[in-house]
RNA sequence: CGGGCUGUAGCGCAGCUUGGUUAGCGCGCCUGCUUUGGGAGCAGGAGGUCCCGGGUUCAAAUCCCGGCAGCCCGACCA
């Protein structure tokens, strides 16, 4: 084997089969792994302890502006779901129902029975059970704006369950708020959808589209969706995040009613945001490679792994020795650019130091350390950058203390860059008729493999006219529209960067001037 | 919920057409030795209700019937 290159770790590669590829990416980073309940996943240690640093982190945004962490109940009495119309219209096909509650042995097997009066379903989203306290807390303009949040679970019964992207159960986090003006209403739903962009982009390197989401993939019951839309390296589209300006619809359809200052009885204006997650999904799609995972410095719940070189011999004490020290020096006073202490583990299992490293590369551990006898010895450290494939590096112990600060921030910084260049070069802004659209998504992917594949070419940024057809007018090639790109600050505006060619719909001709984002989608 | 396919060791598969010793192979796992700083080698070993239930047969992983589960492709979705 020396001398020459090694084989990926991920068997198929990317280019082979993307699909394969990801739920290798999964298993060989020991992320989850399907449970045995149809559509569900048992999260493992390492896929969790990404989703509590993304959770703490994103928690800490919430907060930040306000908002209050509760809990509701998992279980929704049927009659409340009903209130809204379109919110039943959207997710009554996906309800999990509890219709009995007790178990009775009949033959030696166990059947339901007990049956429920009115079934109670599993919480799809908690808008309604939410929406039903927030009527009994708010009397008066003085109660609001009311800013909640929470970490849950939900339950949606999916027809076809992936990884990660699309479970029957999923964790997320939900916010609700209520408040007195629409003004206020629609600014919150756009903060939210900024703290979401940000987060996307800082935190995760994972460049996005913000936008509005037409008509038919609003959130049901909403009067206005935001999504930021990420794209993922086979050029289909991932919503990474929702946040929903929701009026007064589920106000009036709970009751959330307030007296204004002048004894005016009114319904408070409702925002929902959430993101899950799908956002594991999204990070292994646009991080991954042909090695495994590769995690964010921030997100990683490790950012260093020091593996320890050790030989059976009379060494080992020491080079054992000699990694706690640096261990000790990585985590007790080095600060990433938030100012948070740097996450190093010591890795002394008794595995071969290669067997463990290669674990770290594909589990995509942003620096893996290896110190051997020669590193004791000559007080210098040798270690790798997972977003380089190259050789390992050496630094003596004092420059790789000192440096690897910055060296997690220009590898986070690497992946958001990588990631972006991939993005600006798959999105097409020059299609203007309906024939170089529709070749644009017919042509697929590069290669007859990519194609047969599934790959998409990437996104289409093009001019639409608002019209219900045309905004269909590509779904028999798969894609539809994944937003119109929004500017953060402005609801109303256009994104500046992401501006279509042209003056006419791309689907019928008419003049337009509306920008949509069409493209093949998770 | 329609169409196609598959259930054999932890994972990935062969065997089934044409029933017949102890059901194999790769990876992984365990032990030993040799190795070790670019993803080990050799030798030995553990691990199986062949998805479940019934039927045919002297004999079923294999044939038949009925279940159940999963995957892929469509319609739906964070």
């Amino acid at each position: 084997m020396a001398g020459k290159t090694p084989s990926p770790a991920i068997s198929p590669t990317r280019e082979e089969d993307f699909p394969a590829w990801y739920q290798e990416v999964v298993r060989a980073a020991d992320l989850a792994e399907m449970a045995h309940v149809r559509g569900c996943m048992v999260i493992k240690p390492w896929g969790f302890g990404i989703w509590e640093r993304l959770r703490d982190v994103l928690d800490g945004e919430i907060r930040a502006r306000g908002h209050e962490n509760v809990y509701f109940p998992l279980f929704i009495p049927l009659s409340y779901i009903e209130q809204e119309a379109a919110h039943v219209e959207g997710f009554a096909k996906e309800m999990a129902v509890v219709t009995h509650h007790r178990l009775e042995s009949r033959d030696g097997k166990l059947v339901p029975a007990g049956e429920l009066e009115e079934p109670i379903v599993v919480r799809p989203t908690s808008e309604a059970i939410i929406g039903a306290s927030m009527a009994q807390w708010i009397q008066s303009y003085r109660d609001l704006p009311l800013l909640l949040n929470q970490w849950a679970n939900v339950v949606r019964w999916e027809m076809r369950p992936r990884v990660f992207l699309r479970t029957t159960e999923f964790l997320w986090q939900e916010g609700h708020t209520a408040h007195a003006t629409s003004t206020e209403a629609m600014a919150e739903t756009m903060e939210m959808f900024g703290v979401y962009r940000s987060f996307a982009e800082d935190f995760l390197a994972i460049p996005v589209v913000p936008g509005e989401k037409p008509p038919s993939e609003r959130f049901p019951g909403a009067e206005r969706s935001f999504s930021i839309e990420a794209m993922m390296q086979d050029g289909k589209a991932l919503q990474a995040g929702t946040s929903h300006f929701l009026g007064q619809n589920f106000a009036r359809a709970a009751g959330i009613d307030f007296l204004d200052a002048t004894g005016e009885r009114i319904h408070a204006y409702t925002t929902s945001w959430g993101v899950s997650t799908r956002l594991i999904g999204a990070l292994i799609m646009t991080h991954g490679d042909d090695d495994g995972l590769c995690v964010p410095p921030r997100a990683a719940p490790h950012q260093i792994v020091v593996v320890p070189i050790l030989r059976g011999e009379e060494t080992d004490a020491g080079v054992i020795e000699y990694a706690r020290k640096l261990v000790g020096s990585v985590g007790a006073r080095q600060r990433d650019s938030a100012g948070e202490p740097l996450r190093v583990k010591l890795d002394d299992r008794p595995h071969r130091a290669v067997d463990k490293r290669w674990q770290w590369v594909k589990r995509g551990v942003p620096v893996v350390v290896e110190v051997g006898p020669r590193d004791a010895a000559g007080n210098t450290v040798s270690y790798r950058e997972r977003t380089s494939a190259g050789e390992s590096r050496s630094a003596s112990f004092d420059v790789f203390v000192n440096g690897i600060g910055p060296l997690l921030s220009e590898i986070q910084s690497t992946l958001y860059v990588r990631a972006r260049d991939r993005l600006d070069a798959g999105i097409a802004r020059d299609c203007t008729t309906r024939a170089e659209a529709e070749e644009f998504f017919a042509s697929g992917g590069e290669g007859s493999e990519s194609r047969a594949q599934g790959n998409s070419r990437g996104f289409l940024l093009a001019k639409w006219c608002g019209s219900p057809e045309c905004e269909v007018a590509f779904r028999h090639l798969g894609a539809t529209i994944r937003c119109i790109p929004r500017s953060p600050s402005d609801p109303d505006s256009p994104h500046p960067s992401f501006l279509a060619e042209g003056h006419s719909c791309v689907a019928c001709g008419c003049p337009a001037d509306t920008d949509a984002l069409f493209a093949q989608s998770y």
